[in-house]
Formats: structure tokens, C-alpha cells, sequence
DNA sequence: ATCCCGAGGG
DNA sequence: CCCTCTGGAT
């Protein structure tokens, strides 16, 4: 670890930002979908489920289902066989059925810009929330913290809380706003790449001089 | 056995 | 704070 960058400190995460952008210059939302109302609904199927899996259960969904009105309609037990791979397929089928009702009464039909609106609809929490904001509208109130974020950001120093909206709040006191919504694309990027929970793989790393976690480096600084 | 772009309820 | 909900890949 270099020493002279101490972790979370504003020129620790202008190093950070800066390596990661070289080494994931393709970093993006890796959910498909063609509506703003498609990637609510496949934000909400990718909860403890990869993204890979939610892009090869949602086109049949919504070739069944194409208009919030039909997702709201539908019967349950369709979308449960439909969604079932990506796990939780009871409470995600109920989500899916209610937040389209609810954008139907509330929100004439369209996924709403603002926070507090998007946190009322149902199985719609921060992650959600900033996910869909950020990649709808280009705007973020927060920092998107899925297990990745979460992961990367505990071994980078940035943070030491474990829950996630305190993992959020903590990132948000460190990373300039303008890059709120690329640091999480990042994060996951790398963290699927490169970082990954069972094995990290440290000395390919690009951050490796500048993680407080790198495996085999603090030994050769001593 | 652990992990994947979590949320809601107790 | 805890727990449950779920399936597929590794």
C-alpha cells in the first residue's frame, strides 16, 4: 500500500477513479431492456441473482408482457414460471405486479425521476432506486451499492460499515458527485472482473499498490 | 458451501 | 439489529 495515499482521502479516490476508468473503459449497465419501465422491472430481478441470468429470463417476459398495463395484468403465475431462474420469483412476481400498478395510478404509466418517488413503489429500495435514476435520467441522490460496491468498498478502505446505505453514505462524503454514477458501474465492473469475492485476483490488479487489502503487497513495502 | 447489480418485515 | 425469500453457477 502506498503510504502516501491514505485511504478515502480525496487524492486516494482521484487514483482510484483514474486507474479504474483504464482499466474498464466499457464499465455500464449490463441489464438489457428497451423501456425505462424494463429496467425497473429487470433492476428489481437481478436482487442475489447475476445479470447475466435476468437478461436470459427478460425477453420472453416482456415479449409476454410489453406495456407497464400488461405487466400489471398479468396473471401471477405466468410471470412466477417466467422469472422463476432468478430466485426470489414469489416476492419479485409481486413487485413487478404492483410497482406497474403503482406507476399506472401515480405516475400515469412512466418511471418517475425522483427519489422519494421511486422508493414508494413496491420492492424499490436505494439500490434500485439509484440504478434506475442514474441510468434513466442521468441523475443521482445516492451511490448504487450492490454486493460488488459493497465488497470493493470494504477492501479499498473506503468504508468500514457493512450496511448498505451506511456503505453509501460514507461513499458519498468521499466521491465528488459528478462521478457518483460512473464509481458504482466501476466498482461492479471490477469487482466481476478482477476483485471478485472468492478469489481476488491481487497481482493482476491495476489498484494493487493503492488497496490497503492487496494480497502479497504490504510484505515487499516493509 | 458460497455467491450473484436486495428488499421487507420482525 | 436480525431473519426470510429462491435458483443457478462455481
Amino acid at each position: 500500500m502506498n503510504e502516501e495515499l491514505s485511504p478515502g482521502s480525496a487524492a486516494h479516490v482521484v487514483e482510484l477513479i483514474a486507474r479504474l476508468r483504464a482499466a474498464h473503459p466499457d464499465a455500464h449497465c449490463a441489464l438489457d431492456y428497451e423501456t425505462p419501465v424494463q429496467l425497473l422491472v429487470a433492476t428489481i430481478l437481478s436482487a442475489q441473482c447475476t445479470d447475466e441470468r435476468v437478461n436470459l429470463t427478460t425477453p420472453a417476459l416482456f415479449a409476454r408482457y410489453p406495456t407497464v398495463e400488461a405487466l400489471a395484468a398479468a396473471e401471477p403465475l405466468e410471470i412466477e414460471e417466467l422469472v422463476r431462474p432468478t430466485g426470489f420469483y414469489h416476492q419479485k412476481t409481486r413487485y413487478i405486479r404492483e410497482s406497474a400498478a403503482r406507476l399506472l395510478a401515480a405516475y400515469g404509466g412512466e418511471v418517475p425521476p425522483a427519489m422519494d418517488e421511486l422508493l414508494t413503489l413496491p420492492g424499490v429500495a436505494r439500490k434500485t432506486a439509484n440504478v434506475v435514476r442514474g441510468e434513466v435520467f442521468g441523475l443521482a441522490d445516492g451511490i448504487t451499492v450492490d454486493t460488488h460496491v459493497k465488497r470493493l468498498a470494504a477492501r479499498l478502505g473506503l468504508t468500514a460499515e457493512t450496511d448498505p446505505v451506511k456503505v453509501e453514505r460514507d461513499l458519498m462524503a468521499i466521491i465528488p458527485r459528478d462521478s457518483w454514477i460512473e464509481i458504482a458501474h466501476l466498482l461492479i465492473w471490477h469487482g466481476r472482473r478482477v476483485c471478485t469475492a472468492r478469489k481476488p485476483a491481487c497481482p493482476d490488479c491495476p489498484l494493487n499498490d493503492v488497496c490497503p487489502s492487496a494480497a502479497g503487497q504490504q510484505a515487499v513495502e516493509q
